[in-house]
DNA sequence: AATCCACACAACCGCCTTGTT
DNA sequence: CAACAAGGCGGTTGTGTGGAT
């Protein structure tokens, strides 16, 4: 608590701390229930809980509001957590936004506890370009096949950085490139955006997405600096071939080895062509 | 059965932003 | 415009739990 009636408040009640009780819970629920959100240092003093009005905020937002998704997380909404978060970072109650009923602290946890994890198997910085192009090309395509796999068996597009025309349950979740651009062509740039139909796909309710507010300092992906997928498969697998026994590796590898097969398959053998 | 350890997640802390006076 | 209060956000810590030894 910040304010100075906040520290009076704290000095004049013995706050409680840690875990909720069940009665503190129902205490709370009730008192908003009668006077609604917000004015959180004013429901503290009111309502009879010893508590700081931050407390009751968190408690209320993250936990007793109706409207919080209890569970695991699913496979679309890990492959949203990825994809936004390689965007914007850590961001998390702006990425929440896109996960109806997921709270900013369940997806921070998330991040922490099994992205971050891969990282430490691995030995590398979870903000490192090699770490990403890893979650990138390894696990968002391993997501996506994944979804694939329950789904009502849709083409499985074997990268998503390329679009799947004409496939609506498909998350294309590139912005198509301009007919222009092509490898031979590197003065050309395209923003890489999900567009709003492919996170429909993968997430239900969602705010509109602006084309150009991805990346918030404006930038876009050079042609020059955007490597093939084979490319990238090629360079993200021998590094994790140099990782010894790092957990991606041989399944990686393999998928790798997959996703080059079905490439070749699914565009008849060259991926710009 | 007891202990240790890693993991998941709830909760707290400090800083920053925003609104109000 | 400054001061203050309140809320919001991201980082960090604490604790319960389940699996391994």
């Amino acid at each position: 608590m910040s304010s100075k009636k906040g520290a009076k408040y704290c000095e004049e009640v013995e706050l409680r701390r840690g875990p909720w009780t069940l009665e503190e819970d129902t205490m709370l629920i009730h008192y908003i229930g009668c006077h609604g959100e917000g004015r959180w240092n004013l429901l503290a003093r009111c309502s009879g809980l010893k508590r700081t009005g931050k407390s009751c905020r968190l408690r209320w937002l993250n936990y007793l509001k109706p409207d919080v998704k209890r569970g695991n997380l699913s496979l679309e909404e890990q492959f949203l957590i990825l994809e936004l978060h390689s965007k914007w970072g850590n961001r998390w109650s702006r990425i929440a936004q896109y996960l109806p009923g997921r709270t900013d602290n369940e997806i921070k946890n998330y991040w922490r506890t099994r992205v971050q994890k891969q990282a430490r198997h691995l030995n590398v910085d979870s903000n490192s370009s090699v770490f990403r192009d890893a979650v990138r090309f390894y696990w968002m395509p391993r997501l996506v096949e994944k979804m694939s796999l329950t789904a009502a068996d849709p083409p499985v597009n074997p990268n998503p950085m390329l679009p799947v025309p004409n496939h609506p349950q498909q998350p294309d979740y590139t912005t198509a490139p301009p007919a222009s651009f092509s490898p031979s062509n590197p003065s050309t740039s395209y923003n890489y955006e999900p567009t709003t139909s492919s996170l429909n796909n993968c997430a239900m309710e969602l705010p509109e997405l602006g084309y150009n507010d991805a990346f918030d300092d404006g930038s876009t992906l050079d042609v020059a600096t955007l490597p093939t997928p084979s490319h990238c498969i090629e360079s993200v697998g021998d590094w994790a071939e140099s990782m010894g026994d790092g957990l991606w590796n041989m399944d990686g590898l393999w998928q790798a080895r997959k996703q080059h097969e079905e490439e070749e398959e699914y565009y008849g053998g060259g991926i710009f062509k």
